[in-house]
DNA sequence: AGCCTACCTGTCCAATTGGACAGGTGACAC
DNA sequence: GTGTCACCTGTCCAATTGGACAGGTAGGCT
């Protein structure tokens, strides 16, 4: 019988510690690779393809949610359940835009973590109530696009348009243009509010 | 020979396994106990008497900190490591006061973990360069006059020079002048900056 | 083919920003 | 008194910003 495979990402080592020990002596479940951050969690995933993943959203250098769309992007029915301590509808939103087939909280007791984990690796999504209810709050939001993502990683940075274009290699225009572009998905009306929103909502991390 | 007794204090079943595990089969340490909040860490210190804690700072019932006052109020010799998730300013400086004799983040690795319990048990206080860079940070943030933190509320929320200008009643040149004192001392080059510093220091909260 | 989307670029212009000059006040301490 | 500090104000100017025009390409879907 072979026992479901599964990637452990959390930057918190006494954490994963914890996770691991959990699914030791499974007869139906294996941890076949931990990772740290998203970085990482995108590399061990190419490399082990686990059967189920589950990823904490926070995390140095890449974040969970952009992790995730990396991974989807190369392989499309990955199953990433997503373990966090944070339930803002904001980080839920995002994660299940992202992908995830499920988002359980790190106070969650042992039982309802390996029935999901088996859940989502028998094909299910197993959302929680609790994310039901923010989603159906949130139906209109739109998606920022992968280049909009990055001209806000850049200004959250502090980086000028002059700076931006000259790291992604396109015009000042251009910046200007996707600024306006996330101004208005973001609902705000300049580059400080765009900033300060970004980090609220978590869709770019800040060391 | 006598293993160091440890008490372990987390809300995160997950977690209290990562840390139960992490000490397994160590020579020089055991865990002999654990507790789910303040309140329970209160109780099993006085049943155990452990010779090191470990304790998370946000708890349901009774918070780290207010276990940790407690404990040092029947036990004055009692050795406390906090070992939490955040690294806010504030809640590092609680902590201290507190008398926690060290601070540890839980993405911490596992041989600064095991090497802290050693050292606090020999007698040390082990803060780590973490400490004394936040507490720094919080001795430059009381060098923010207290126009100075109402303009850059204002900043974060938002607002342009004239709108903060009109709140505080003030000319818009003054809130120039009082945005040239922030970006000096927040080390920054434009308002940008400034507010993504000021939420990532907590110096003005968000959300 | 037509349609949609993400993406990219340009010019022109009004508003905002931030800094360099230069100068005030009142309060509190030595 | 003198000094210091938080606070306030002005003018002038270069740079940045953001928006209103008005275009372009490449790829996917029907």
């Amino acid at each position: 019988m072979n026992k479901i495979r599964l990637l452990v990402v959390d930057d918190h080592p006494v954490f994963r510690l914890g996770i691991v020990s959990m699914f030791h002596d499974l007869p139906d479940i294996e941890v076949i690779g931990e990772a740290a951050d998203g970085l990482e969690a995108v590399e061990a995933y190419r490399t082990h393809r686990p059967d189920v993943c589950l990823m904490d959203l926070r995390m140095p250098r890449l974040s969970g949610v952009e992790a995730i769309l990396e991974i989807r992007r190369e392989f499309s029915d990955a199953r990433v359940i997503v373990l966090t301590t944070y339930d803002s509808d904001e980080d839920i939103f995002r994660a299940v835009q992202s992908g995830a087939k499920s988002y359980l909280l790190k106070d969650s007791p042992r039982d309802p973590i390996l029935a999901t984990v088996r859940g989502v690796f028998s094909g299910q999504d197993m959302m929680p109530k609790l994310v039901v209810d923010v989603l159906s709050l949130r139906l209109d939001r739109h998606e920022l696009t992968a280049r909009e993502i990055e001209v806000l990683r850049h200004l959250v940075r502090g980086r000028s348009n002059k700076e931006i274009a000259a790291n992604l290699a396109i015009s000042e225009r251009t910046v200007k243009f996707h600024l306006g572009g996330l101004f208005a998905k973001l609902k705000v009306l300049d580059r400080t509010q765009a900033a300060v929103t970004a980090v609220r909502l978590g869709i770019v991390e800040v060391g």
